[in-house]
DNA sequence: GGGCACGGTTTTTTT
DNA sequence: AACCGTGCCC
């Protein structure tokens, strides 16, 4: 038997070798889902059963698209370029261009990232004078999001209370600007590309017959819209083969729809149903932690993870008086890991919640003199620089892009005030075009100052015309005068350095995308012999297409500019997180930001009430459920040792908080743990915020603004631990009401939502609940008629 | 147009 | 505590 199919396990070997229906792979953590997903397509291949080119492997990031490319082209000697493999947007895109006058799109169209889209929601509110208090842009946007990821377009959203009405009305508008703005939001690619197939017949039979195998990563993280994208691709007979893991969806406040898998199996009449079992990751005392937790979840399709590992070493816990000690404890731990067992830093990770609670950690750290690396915050191609830099490519390509030309009309300042763009707005409304196209029609100082830029673009568009996409990225860095201005800052080094590696970004683009160097970056270049990809069914014309009569993008450069592919990969892959990649440091990051990666040695820290299970999850359906999730993929991160933290009380968001330790420690099995401090069976204590509402802040001076105090001190691993156990002040008064924190409730008025606080006693005595539709508000009990749901 | 003061906000995140 | 947006003043 092949050499590609040694050392699977039996259940790995049967999903790989499935006859080609529809399957669903249930993959537990560490259980080789990757392998399995990889090793079916080259086995497909190696057996003559598909073709490069009738494979779509779908996954949610690029990185994940891009392992997976690499991974398969090391197994298989072939083109992997002949397939579609990337993410949900990146292909959508991908079809889009190829199919942009059916799709009803600019051949030039531009991709808003979700900074691009608040902005252009903003901007319509301001030009329809849009209360932004009572309607708040970002509650727009999200309105909008939701509703295109449910597929409705604004006559297909039913809303009755006025509230809502408006909002369809402004979903409706800004459809109007994208559209005669040539731009799409994330959904918007996904909906469009949606509606391309269910329009066209032709189009939908094409790809039906060429995509014979469709594959999908994550497949518990679809949303509805991906979900109905997939089914329409995949046709009356063709078969998905789809890996997911609901013990591992943690993105349902993002729109993931676990039950997806559910409904394929149901829709699908799938057959083929198998689970991976066999973890390859952690030691036993680990998965049995991870196993007993999970099981309190409900509606599980359920599986159970084993290791031929031994037990290995128990599961570590700590309970610290203060957010401060625990980082030094974690830092003594971390000490001993690196010294005495000889581990590496990169095989250290410490996870938390929310990011917010890095910063302690990060501090002890500092003093400790350890390297560390923190996920998460600016990307590259999120920097202000490089947005500017990007906003004049892309009014280069398409002077229609009000959003990229309000960005840098006055950017270096050219005395174009607001005054005058207010002016020109209000210009480009009237004739109902775009701004740059609005020039025209403003006239004194504010007219020539305008013009003066309309004259600058129109010049970066002439001299670019035959430049190769780096020479056209470099001129524009230059001639915009963004590279003069940040010379002239004082802290505009990096800047000047982000905005030389977005030049050296271009160059490697045009490289891996297979572009000629010199291919001018506004021209399709196509390959000798190859024919434009035709515009099939569009105008009215039916046109019966097959396989052969269509050649549809096999890559970029058949169907998109250097620039506008460049332009798409900008908005696509916002880059690496961090610059100091690769760096052997400590890991630090959310346990959002860890799923998928795994550690020798796993720190989970703030393992509290109201943190962790994060307070607010109590408001979602199911949101503890989502929770305890989180939990398990946190623990099966860890490889050979894992570490549980709490404390007493913390620092956040500037108030002192004093909290129980997480009800997560009852659902772990007791066997596997080892209490670092005395375990002190959980009493009726009560979380809560200290009661200082109002009264802790000086009025006269900005604390923000006031020198910090006690930083410098050294306490890493021996702070005093002092601190008294604080009064439970809040214990009493909780039982006194009847409630506590973390019920649910409902008001007649408001409706569902959950206590988060509890405070005063007797006729005093207020909660503060935080509504699902009306947000966070303090209620009188005494006045205020809560019923207790749960 | 830039700097400063003030007020509000703060779960998780990819595309 | 820290960050961001806004509004005011020069």
């Amino acid at each position: 038997m092949p050499e590609l199919l040694a050392n699977l396990n039996p259940e790995q070997y049967a999903a790989v070798t499935l006859p080609n229906e529809p399957a669903l792979i249930l993959a537990g953590a560490g259980s080789g889902k990757t392998r399995v997903l990889i090793t079916r397509i080259a086995w497909l291949i190696q057996q003559g059963l598909a073709s490069p080119s009738t494979v779509l492997a779908v996954t949610f990031t690029n990185k994940a698209a891009r392992e997976m490319m690499a991974r398969l082209s090391a197994l298989l000697p072939i083109d992997t370029r002949g397939m579609w493999i990337g993410t949900f947007h990146g292909l959508c895109n991908r079809m889009l261009r190829a199919h942009h006058r059916d799709a009803g799109l600019p051949a030039t169209f531009q991709i808003l990232d979700t900074a691009d889209q608040l902005s252009a929601i903003k901007r319509l509110m301001k030009g329809l004078n849009v209360d932004d208090e009572k309607y708040p842009p970002k509650n727009l946007q999200y309105f909008i999001n939701n509703a295109k990821e449910q597929g409705l377009r604004p006559d297909q959203v039913d809303a009755s209370d006025n509230f809502n009405l408006k909002f369809v009305e402004l979903y409706r508008a800004y459809e109007q600007q994208c559209q005669r703005e040539g731009v799409v939001d994330f959904p918007e690619l996904l909906l469009r590309c949606y509606e391309l197939l269910a329009h066209n017949a032709p189009l939908r039979a094409h790809y039906q017959a060429r995509f014979r195998h469709i594959l999908v990563d994550e497949f518990q993280d679809t949303n509805k819209l991906q979900y109905a994208w997939l089914k329409l691709l995949a046709g009356q007979s063709n078969a998905i083969f789809a890996v997911g893991d609901d013990d591992q969806s943690i993105y349902a406040f993002r729109g993931a729809n676990v039950g997806n898998m559910l409904d394929f199996e149901r829709e699908f009449n799938v057959r083929h149903l198998i689970k991976l079992e066999q973890n390859y990751r952690s030691h036993g005392h680990i998965l049995d932690a991870a196993n007993e937790l999970i099981s309190n979840n409900s509606r599980r399709l359920g599986k159970n993870l084993r290791t031929d590992a031994g037990h290995g070493e128990p599961v570590r816990v700590y309970e610290a008086a203060t957010d401060t000690q625990e980082a030094g404890w974690i830092v003594e731990e971390i000490r001993a890991l690196m010294n005495q067992s000889g581990l590496a830093r990169t095989e250290i990770a410490v996870l938390y919640r929310s990011n917010a609670q890095s910063r302690t950690i990060e501090h002890t750290l500092v003093n400790a003199g350890i390297p560390y690396r923190v996920y998460g915050g600016l990307r590259f191609f999120e920097r202000q620089e490089v947005k500017h830099a990007l906003a004049y490519l892309r009014l280069i390509d398409n002077p229609n892009d009000d959003t990229a030309f309000a960005r840098v009309v006055n950017f270096p300042t050219r005395g174009i005030g607001a005054r005058s763009i207010e002016q020109l707005a209000d210009a480009a409304r009237l004739y109902n075009c775009s701004m740059a196209a609005a020039i025209p029609y403003v006239t004194g100082k504010a007219g020539s100052s305008l013009g003066a830029f309309a004259n600058l673009i129109a010049k970066m568009r002439a001299e670019t015309e035959r430049m190769s996409l780096p020479e056209t990225v470099e001129y524009v860095v230059r001639a915009s005068g963004l590279a003069d201005f940040y010379q002239g800052e004082r802290e505009g080094q990096d800047r000047l350095e982000n905005l030389q590696e977005l030049v050296n970004a271009a160059t490697a683009f045009v490289s891996e995308e297979g572009y000629g160097l010199d291919t001018p970056a506004r021209s399709i270049p196509l390959a000798p012999g190859a024919t434009a990809a035709p515009e099939v069914g569009g105008q009215g014309e039916v046109v019966v297409l097959d396989a052969a009569s269509l050649t549809e993008p096999a890559q970029n450069p058949d169907t998109m500019t250097p620039l506008a592919g460049f332009l798409s990969h900008a908005s696509l892959e916002a880059g690496e997180n961090q610059a100091q990649a690769g760096q052997d440091a400590i890991q630090l990051m959310t346990v959002h930001a860890a799923k998928g990666l795994e550690f020798t040695a796993v720190f989970i820290t703030g393992l509290e009430e109201g943190l962790f299970p994060h307070e607010n999850s109590a408001i979602e359906a199911d949101g503890l459920e989502e929770e305890r999730r989180l939990m398990y993929v946190a623990i099966t991160r860890a490889k050979e040792r894992l570490y549980l933290s709490f404390a007493q009380s913390r620092m956040l968001h500037g108030q002192t908080r004093y909290n129980v330790r997480s009800r997560f420690f009852d659902e772990l099995p007791q066997a596997t743990l080892k209490w670092l401090t005395p375990k002190v069976e959980a009493g009726t204590r009560w979380g809560g915020r200290s009661d200082n509402a109002g009264w802790g802040r000086d009025w006269f001076s900005r604390p923000d603004r006031e020198a910090r105090h006690g930083g410098y001190g050294s306490y890493a691993g021996d702070a005093a631990v002092s601190a008294p156990l604080p009064a439970f002040a809040n214990e009493q008064r909780a039982a006194e009401t009847g409630f506590r924190v973390g019920q649910q409730v409902f008001h007649t008025k408001f409706g569902e939502g959950a206590i988060t606080a509890l405070e005063g006693s007797g006729p005093d005595a207020r909660a503060q609940v935080r509504f699902k539709r009306h947000g966070e508000k303090w209620l009188a009990l005494s006045v205020a008629k809560l019923q207790v749901v749960e």
